[in-house]
DNA sequence: GCAAGGTC
């Protein structure tokens, strides 16, 4: 009888594989590797009958370093990073594995790899031929190729095989090969260069300042959106409100125009709606709103998920998922996939969780409706949406454990029920030219609100008004505001944005984002938002005034559309190696000769005081003060804070009286406190403390010891007072800036209002 | 002591 060997990505996918080719009656053998079985069956391959040994590797089976005497930092020039021979190993902890499979070789003719079908598959695949050839020359190689482990697309995959794609095991080859030179290159030379130069190293402070494609883009999402608050410039703005109070219930309508930046045009408009002394309902209209159900949850969604909803930490939520994965309670949490295939079973998941006692009663509704799933339109072709795949209870879990399997489970109940109904209606009130809207919501069926509480509609109650009544007993006010910068990115920011950009994958973001805390390059606030460090700062900027865009995800972006050109065999990957290789080798070298600039940035981001960040601090992770402090010292009433978007003001003032615009005194330190408050914050801080101060560990403020008459600018070439020209709120201001000429490429970021 | 990508 003929031997075949099939080999799977993971365990879990053997298994399967091996249980739907032998109708369960498989048999399991131990290998080399405790994680890895042997399934064994007698079954038929090509037609003929066949003894097959389906086992696995647990990803990648081989590793890229360089060789034992490029270890050695300071005895090989930096630059070497970019040809020193690269070796592909099996690495230790892969042994057994590699093991496995070259004995299992030897006993066979044939070899079916089915690794997951993406890029990464295809190059795992690549391994494993590799191994497996060492035990059996000859082997001849297959490729199955599968979406799920179903019974049909795994039968599918059998009547279809073919050979693995050498172009998209290139492609990760390629990847691989640059991220390993690139990386070590930028990481040996800013590593050095600031153990060397920077007094913010402690003597023999061992500390790595890495650099890497996916790090870095992620460190600069944070920081632009830290330079974005600090360069914000507030503008007020005004706006009518008319207040009804009927059948005892007080409504707002609010202005069509929404808001206007020209205070006088506003009391213009309020003279002529006071003098004109009443309203009319001009319109009453009803319409059906609905609010959708979730659609089929993927890696990253979930992840944002649990980052809002459960306020746990991306590695956290996905740490958990696994355990819950690997225990059998929900389906494979790495996923790209948002929509289901359409012989999945919905019923018989849903129909497992009928005699829930907190949503057995929906779950069974589901069932007597009939699953009916949102899908989105991704799919990575390996894994379905994340679902649960057994019924637990709170029993069964630890507390977080818990959490994260509820809202798996919700979701897919949500996911498969139906949307929330309800009514609006629409109040239109005019008096004079000007008009005035107010909505209220009836909820008519809940949906699947029901189950997901992640989600909030409330009903929102107005009296009845009737179109062409007239309202004079109406109240009419000019509130005020101010448009306000965005927030800090917190988690779920951040991964949307790496998502977007195709930073990482899925199964990465999360790690990215936790080797930018680990190296210091930002901290997290006690909200979970992410603030730069002084070293990370530094990084950006010094990279950014070299010129080169290495904290932007265009570099990356750029290389993933090499790849996809590598896979679709328009391009080679020795063409793409060389040219990429080329280019960041010109880079390196600029770097190289400007690498002063880190260290300058660095020194002057911090003073010493300011070393915590970057060593090992002073305890726990706190917020940096300065720059992003949002209370609002304002004369006049005090104002909640208005979103760009103009939701109705909060506390609005009354008409006519001053409006100071009183900035808060300058920057104050934080917890930590010290002589580090002394300068001004460079940013923006108004009003009272800047930064929520995080106790004893808070960030100190980026202090910056000068004077009004001399600022140096980021680049240290020296401000210049300018007056703004600009028609427009802060037209006549002064302010300082780089004294470079507006278009000159060098010209720096720094921006700060004169006192 | 460097990267990012798999997965346990």
């Amino acid at each position: 009888m003929r031997r075949i060997l099939y080999v799977a990505e993971k365990n879990d996918v053997a298994k399967g594989v091996a249980n739907i080719l032998s109708a369960g009656a498989m048999q399991r053998r131990e290998g080399r590797s405790k994680f890895n079985k042997i399934y064994q069956l007698q079954g038929q391959f090509q037609g003929q009958p066949a003894l097959i040994a389906v086992t696995s590797v647990s990803g990648h089976l081989m590793g890229n370093d360089f060789s034992p005497e490029m270890k050695r930092w300071e005895s090989n020039p930096i630059e070497s990073c970019f040809d020193a021979q690269i070796l592909s190993t099996v690495p230790e902890n892969m042994e057994p594995i590699a093991r496995t499979l070259r004995e299992e070789s030897n006993k066979v003719d044939t070899l079916v790899i089915w690794t997951d079908c993406d890029r990464e598959g295809e190059n795992i695949g690549a391994e494993i031929v590799k191994v497996c050839k060492e035990g059996n020359r000859h082997i001849d190689v297959w490729r199955a190729k599968f979406s799920e482990v179903t019974s049909a697309a795994i039968h599918r995959a059998l009547q279809s095989l073919g050979r693995l794609d050498q172009r998209i095991v290139d492609a990760v080859d390629c990847r691989s090969e640059l991220d390993l030179r690139i990386g070590a290159a930028f990481t040996r030379l800013q590593t050095l260069h600031l153990q060397r130069r920077s007094r913010l190293f402690a003597a023999g402070d061992k500390q790595v300042v890495s650099y890497g494609s996916c790090q870095f883009p992620t460190l600069g999402f944070v920081v632009e959106r830290y330079k974005e608050i600090e360069s914000f410039i507030a503008e007020p703005f005004w706006k009518l409100v008319v207040e009804v109070t009927r059948e005892a219930l007080k409504v707002e309508f609010a202005w069509d125009r929404v808001r206007l930046f020209d205070h006088d045009m506003v009391d213009t408009l309020y003279d002529e709606c006071r003098d004109e002394g009443r309203g009319i309902i001009e319109e009453v209209t009803k319409k059906p709103k609905s609010r959708w159900r979730p659609c089929a949850l993927d890696t990253v969604e979930l992840e944002k998920l649990g980052v809002r909803k459960l306020k746990m930490s991306a590695k956290e939520v996905m740490t958990i998922a696994e355990k819950l994965y690997s225990n059998g309670w929900i389906s494979y949490p790495r996923t790209e996939t948002n929509k289901f295939p359409k012989d999945f079973g919905l019923n018989n998941l849903v129909a497992l969780h009928n005699g829930d006692q907190q949503w057995g009663a929906f779950a069974t509704e589901i069932g007597q409706r009939g699953a009916n799933p949102r899908n989105g339109n991704k799919s990575d072709e390996a894994h379905p949406p994340i679902h649960p795949l057994k019924h637990a209870t709170q029993a069964n879990l630890q507390h977080q454990e818990w959490r994260v399997y509820e809202l798996v489970v919700r979701h897919f109940l949500a996911c498969c029920s139906w949307d929330a109904k309800g009514q609006e209606t629409k109040v239109t009130l005019r008096v004079g030219e000007e008009r005035f809207v107010a909505t209220g919501l009836q909820i008519e069926d809940m949906g699947y609100m029901e189950v997901y509480p992640y989600d909030k509609w409330s009903d929102k109650q107005l009296p009845r008004f009737t179109q062409g009544e007239e309202i004079s007993d109406f109240l009419l006010r000019i509130a005020d505001g101010e448009t306000s910068p965005p927030l800090l990115l917190n988690e779920a920011d951040l991964i949307a944005l790496m998502d977007k950009h195709g930073i990482g994958t899925d199964a990465t973001h999360a790690e990215h984002i936790e080797k930018i805390k680990e190296r210091k390059y930002v901290g997290v606030q006690p909200d979970g938002r992410f603030l730069p460090g002084f070293l990370g700062l530094a990084l950006v900027d010094a990279y950014d005034e070299m010129g080169y865009a290495m904290s932007k995800p265009l570099l990356r972006s750029d290389l993933e559309k090499q790849l996809e050109a590598i896979c679709r065999g328009q391009r080679t990957k020795q063409d793409v190696l060389a040219e990429q290789l080329a280019k960041y080798r010109a880079i390196f070298v600029q770097s190289e000769t400007n690498q002063h600039l880190l260290s300058v940035h660095l020194n002057r981001e911090g003073n010493t005081r300011m070393t915590w960040l970057l060593v090992t601090g002073g305890g726990g992770e706190g917020p940096r003060g300065g720059g992003t402090g949002r209370g609002r010292g304002r004369g006049g009433s005090v104002v909640a804070q208005i979103p760009n978007h103009a939701a109705p003001a909060v506390g609005a003032t009354t008409r006519g009286r001053g409006r100071g615009r009183g900035r808060g005194a300058n920057a104050v330190a934080g917890g930590g406190g010290g002589d580090g408050g002394r300068g001004r914050g460079r940013g923006r801080s108004r009003g009272g403390a800047a930064g929520a101060a995080g106790g004893g560990g808070a960030y100190p403020p980026r202090a910056a010891p000068i004077t009004n008459d001399q600022k140096p600018c980021s680049c240290g070439i020296g401000s210049s007072l300018r007056t703004v020209q600009k028609d427009g709120p802060n037209k006549g201001r002064q302010f300082w800036t780089c004294s470079k000429q507006m278009a000159d490429p060098g010209k720096c970021n720094f921006f700060e209002w004169a006192a």
